[in-house]
DNA sequence: TCTATATGGATGCATTTGCATCGATCGTCA
DNA sequence: TGACGATCGATGCAAATGCATCCATATAGA
């Protein structure tokens, strides 16, 4: 079998997709650190749990939410639950799961990460494009993503 | 100081970024593990030094080029060593340093890579958009870069 | 009902990453 | 020339990740 070949427009998009993703997330990294908060992850998860509301999620619902491992999610919910931000339930019909609920001190902390992680979406992508331009590129990674999606 | 407040554009734009550059990066990952090669950091480099040519560089000057911190260039460094893939030589006018050179078999390696790798970005780039959305997305990637590029 | 298989989640172990620091050389300035 | 700060690159140690497997429960099929 022969293996396809990239077109050159292709190849100049990967690369610059990748590069950009990896310059922007290491520079919120590092305002986070600097901050003393926790790094992106714990938001996401914190963000998915937030949404879910008092029903909270199980850990299979988080990964494929988050986009995590299953083992990354299982040692990351245990970090959390063991700083206070999330509280493990039993659920009762599956007694091999658990629901995970974010706690208030959680949905603090939630708020406390996204004043620093909002300003910075802010300085690195809403100051660098219009609305539009950021509609325009949300759309063509939209039809990146597996599956693809609209909008 | 008040914290900026990131449009609702810029923060699904963000969203969709990180979200898919995380797919695509760990779907090549996996091809290339199924294939039995190196990690796509090993590619970088080797790429970076292919075009480098016979002058080879400094580990410095791939830190830049790769977005990796200088210890991880280090020690990717030592393990392509390791296998041969590159030389490092000591560089007569500065004591401290050393030039890096791609060996026969790092270039060699390299286009085993890319057979695989080149096929991934078709798959997963270039037969999702056409060419003129391609450039479209490589320009507007552009512009978040640090600093940001034309074209 | 009893057994086989699949699923949810945790964990031991090896590898990789991040952080801080180190040793060595270079460049500058008195 | 001699001292001092900066730069290049490596490395010890701790934390995070990946991999394989494990335990427990759930589900399906004979």
């Amino acid at each position: 079998m022969t293996k396809k070949s990239p077109a050159p427009e292709a190849v100049k998009a990967w690369g610059r997709l990748l590069r950009v993703s990896r310059q922007l997330v290491e520079k919120t990294e590092d305002i986070l650190k600097a901050g003393g908060l926790p790094p992106l992850a714990w938001y996401d998860v914190l963000h998915e749990l937030a949404e879910a509301g008092e029903g909270g999620l199980r850990p299979f619902e988080l990964i494929d939410r988050v986009l995590l491992a299953q083992y990354n999610v299982s040692r990351l919910l245990a970090r959390l639950e063991a700083d206070g931000l999330v509280e493990k339930l039993p659920v009762s019909d599956d007694g091999r799961g658990q629901t995970v609920r974010i706690t208030p001190s959680g949905r603090e902390m939630r708020r406390r990460i996204w004043a620093v992680y909002g300003a910075a979406i802010a300085d690195l992508m809403g100051d660098k494009l219009s609305a539009k331009e950021l509609e325009a590129l949300a759309s063509l990674l939209g039809r990146l993503r597996d599956p693809p999606v609209g909008d």
